[in-house]
DNA sequence: ATAATTTTTTAGACAAGTCTAAAAATAATG
DNA sequence: CATTATTTTTAGACTTGTCTAAAAAATTAT
């Protein structure tokens, strides 16, 4: 069993190594967790114990697959936990993740099994990103950035990359939503603005919030 | 804001006074929590600065206001996180406290009046217990043990003393569920065993039983 | 009412997790 | 490649919540 804590550390590696393939620094781990490369340090040395990361000092850590699973593990909770807010407790998407950051915690397998029959077997939580299965294995799908699309193409929208509640609360005033067709009438040169079309809506969408929300072709 | 021993602690406090009318021993609180006297002392000193207790040495503890208040607040939070185990996720009656005890710690006021309403505003948990309000003010009954009934009286039964599994798995195999009829036929002086009619089925039932199920007359 | 017993508190120690400040190792630069 | 600069680790300290052992207070019994 893992600390609330531990359990901390290993979902921020996690999230750390899906972007980068190297091992992940304290530094890093630190600026994520916001606390201080000492206190990294000696965390990473009691994980490696546990047999959750490989640690070697100077050389950053990297999960094994038992610190994968046990990772993969809390994010679904995370997950699942965030579709049922949304989707039994009328929580908007703004809403759900800090107390989601609560709820990941629960120990208790069956309540997880059951809650993931209550909300149908979700695959995706609210801000798209896929839900791993019970073994850890995550269905990552071919989705691009609404910024790396070119004049006249077309997509689906099924994500976001920053999943803070200023950005969210932003794309719900503009009606931009999960599922929704976007398409891209032109493209600003000078400041890589996109101007877009969206549920028959036209609109202006700058550099930065184009470089947030993922398409699917 | 409270940890989450504080938070124990109260829960503690609260449900022995409503055993009790005085003030709470440190050794009564050590027994229920399962800790020693010595770490007591140092707590209730914590949570009298805190002013949720009124604590003078020697003399025992007492909950103030705002103590009443947050523990409250903690038991609706589990009694509702009950319900919501069983009517939602299959729980049934014995599995429930466990996972209860980690949820009741969850913080959002959004989330338990949400949940809440999902539930259709219960007014007591599986095991028959009051679900405090907001206010934390609960709605006590006058139910008695079926102990104290005569020959030839009914009830409905609408509680537990005892929640342990075992006997909750005791009352599910012998079909004795929360808001049947139950007829006193006969009172057996030598072992205080009473013969009982419930569902059309007679069945005998041992003092130990009769002494831990509340009927309402 | 004094002695024996029990309860409660104090004092000091320990583990987990964090921090600061300083030392050691690695990386970057001229 | 030698010297800065940066990153990482170590050492020691602090907080929270716990414990044991001993002292102090309260209770019970003789």
């Amino acid at each position: 069993m893992f600390t609330l804590s531990e359990e901390n550390y290993l979902k921020a590696i996690y999230h750390l190594e899906s972007d980068s393939n190297k091992g992940i620094s304290t530094n890093a781990i630190a600026k994520s967790l916001e606390t201080k490369a000492s206190s990294v340090t000696d965390m990473v040395k009691k994980l490696s114990e546990k047999e959750v990361v490989i640690y070697k000092k100077y050389q950053g850590v990297t999960l094994t697959e038992l610190g994968k699973k046990t990772a993969a593990n809390i994010v679904r909770k995370h997950r699942l936990w965030e579709v049922f807010l949304v989707e039994k407790l009328n929580f908007s998407w703004d809403e759900v993740h800090e107390v989601a950051e609560q709820l990941e915690h629960i120990k208790s397998p069956k309540l997880i099994n059951q809650l993931d029959s209550l909300l149908g077997f979700p695959t995706h939580d609210p801000h798209g990103d896929p839900i791993p299965d019970k073994d850890g294995n995550v269905n990552t799908v071919d989705k691009i950035l609404l910024s790396t699309l070119s004049k006249n193409e077309k997509g689906i929208c099924v994500g976001v990359n920053d999943s803070s509640s200023e950005f969210l609360r932003f794309l719900d005033k503009k009606k931009i939503t999960l599922g929704k067709k976007i398409t891209v009438l032109e493209r600003e040169d000078f400041d890589d603005s996109l101007f877009i079309e969206i549920d028959g809506e036209k609109l202006s969408i700058s550099k930065k919030i184009a470089n947030n929300l993922y398409i699917k072709k």
